[in-house]
DNA sequence: TTAGAATATCGTAAAATTACGATATATGGA
DNA sequence: TCCATATATCGTAATTTTACGATATTCTAA
């Protein structure tokens, strides 16, 4: 059981640059690569470039929903965007938040 | 339905310098911090050097066994390290595998 | 306009994560 | 030795995630 603080706490060294909205940002792009299949598949859009969702379920061994699923959450997260191209949506990576990712994570790490 | 390959997928332009155990590492890392309250543990710690279980209990406003599983977590996927002094855990980075991790999110993004 | 294709969404079962209180363990001091 | 402190672990309920089949949507071509 505690009662009180037998010593007081460390004092802050430094701060940090990211809080609020862009730390929730920051979070939520973590937790979507620490999946292995959207890691995988991170791997293959950064491989082959121009690539359709099709390509990415004849690759997987997981179920064309199961694919899709993913890939939203990987946009959503902000890691790829897709463009539609009469039936096919092209994937692809999302440069702007991936340069910013690697810059926060040497921002702060 | 799916019956065949109407276009042939794309080539791969390049290759990836990560696989196997190293992804598995690389992916754990990842999830680890794709967590709120653990990546504001790592927050507190990255600003808050020499400090102990304790200090993080008394920061965040959960209970002390999730604090303690959290850091089971990081510590786990290589964020952190704990060393025993007396009754109490010192919790510090685990500086060697901050700096592979980052060297990998450059290599690969 | 209708059929097929490519993809997205829905509903759902199983598995994993999160947070908690209770309890165990280990250390240091009286 | 005995007790209090500091932390870890256990058991568990609630939530979230994951994967799937089924179905809906959208576009193209015949």
């Amino acid at each position: 059981m505690k009662l009180e603080q037998t010593q007081l706490p460390p004092e802050a060294c430094c701060t940090l640059d990211i809080a609020g909205m862009e730390q929730e940002r920051l979070v939520t792009m973590f937790k979507a690569l620490g999946n292995p299949t959207r890691f995988e598949i991170m791997k293959y859009l950064l491989t082959h470039p121009g690539c359709i969702t099709g390509d990415i379920v004849d690759y997987l061994p997981i179920a064309q929903a199961t694919v899709s699923q993913h890939l939203k959450v990987l946009r959503q997260a902000g890691w790829i965007e897709g463009t539609i191209s009469g039936t096919a949506t092209n994937y692809g990576l999302n440069d702007k938040n991936i340069t910013w990712f690697r810059k926060k994570v040497g921002e702060i790490f």
